[in-house]
DNA sequence: ACCTGAACACCGTTCAAGT
DNA sequence: ACCTGAACACCGTTCAAGT
């Protein structure tokens, strides 16, 4: 014999709303945004969403699962409002700033992505290139050596200003033990012997990475202009 | 009351030869080459070394010194026997390809380059690189940028040729399923919508990844000449 | 269909105890 | 000094059971 609650009344159950896919992805983004990759675990999830494990496993395949649509929908949201019918160099470098800045804001992305280059949220931006390079008369045969060559390297930058900003944005215990090892790092470099590094490691403190990379993209820009 | 066993005679202890920091890394090298990242677990190297785990963490400080231990090896015995006198271009090439080697035959080595960049066995390839640009009347101001664009791109192509390398060297249960996966994606490649995607694409069987990796150090060796 | 939460197999790391 | 191995805190994932 179960009881029943009256129809339509007091029954409080734990989530009134229903649990779906997307908004299990949402607050996993949160998640992430907030905490870094070492946040987001299943018990964090079911207790920002108040259910079971069961619950999320029931709209998700598995964590994998949950960190890719992650990232894609961090993607699709930025490459959205991108390219206009400028001019095609101006067009290539907002794509791959804009690439960036996704993974300045998001660095769990950048990481995601260089274990999963090929994730179907990436297409657009691959497509965009080939086309943008198109445009700049990039001969077919070479074109998709170039798009190769140029996401590749948005994406290298990406990955590694993300782990910069894990390290600047810690709020872990772990910051101060890395900060101290890397200080002690670059103070190891012996000028002598590694002059050059040396002198870029003192040059690194005035130095903005968005304004490098984009003279990164612009090398790039150029060495394609040579293929022509 | 505790048996002792006659002196020099049958006691067979763990070990007769005395675990060491080398040694540990050594074998820790070994498990990742022939199982990948996942392989490498504490349980595997007490077996392996037939100790326990208070021995390995007599002589590592814990698990992320050791990958970064053992990356630092494997680049150092790489960059070793690299660059000689020739002609700068030749020598960045003949730089690049060795690290892209490196990471294809150790793919785990490309994802721990990638969390952390800055490792002092990059040290060398940094520096070599500077020179060489030097040697290429890089001018003082753009060689920083340069450098650090080139060690993004090659190490933004190795994570990625190791992701690669990855799913073709499964060994677990896991390949079927990510080269499943990554089929399907392929497949599922709207030909109207991506027209420049699917064609690289299908172009993609027929491609070898060293020589188009070698194609974008050129692209950006021609970029770079613009910079004089 | 959707959800619960105890249980399982597995991590990295610690530490009192041994030699 | 160097090593042992049980124990701890924590993972992701499963699954019988509930509604």
């Amino acid at each position: 014999m179960v009881k029943r609650a009256a129809k339509g009344s007091a029954r409080a159950p734990r989530r009134t709303d229903g649990l779906s896919r997307k908004l299990i992805i949402q607050t996993a983004i949160e998640i992430l945004d907030s905490g870094g990759e070492k946040a987001l675990t299943l018990r964090a999830l079911t207790v920002r969403l108040s259910t079971g494990y069961g619950a999320i496993y029931h709209h998700v395949a598995d964590k994998s699962d949950l960190l890719a649509t992650a990232t894609d929908d961090v993607i699709t949201g930025v490459l959205s409002g991108a390219v206009a019918d400028a001019d095609p160099r101006t067009g290539l470098r907002h794509l791959a700033l804009g690439l960036f800045d996704a993974i300045d804001a998001h660095p769990w992305v950048g990481a995601e992505l260089s274990r999963q280059p090929w994730r179907p949220a990436l297409l657009d931006f691959y497509e965009s290139v080939g086309r943008l390079l198109e445009a700049l008369d990039v001969p077919q045969e070479a074109r998709f050596d170039a798009a190769g060559a140029l996401v590749n390297y948005v994406l290298g930058v990406a990955a590694q200003n993300a782990a910069n900003a894990r390290l600047r944005a810690g709020g872990d215990t772990d910051r101060e033990t890395f900060l101290k090892d890397a200080a002690a790092q670059w103070a190891q470099i012996d000028p002598g012997r590694y002059p050059f590094v040396h002198a870029a490691a003192t040059r690194l403190g005035e130095h903005d990475d968005r304004e490098q990379f984009l003279v990164g993209v612009d090398i790039f820009l150029a060495g394609i202009a040579a293929l022509r």
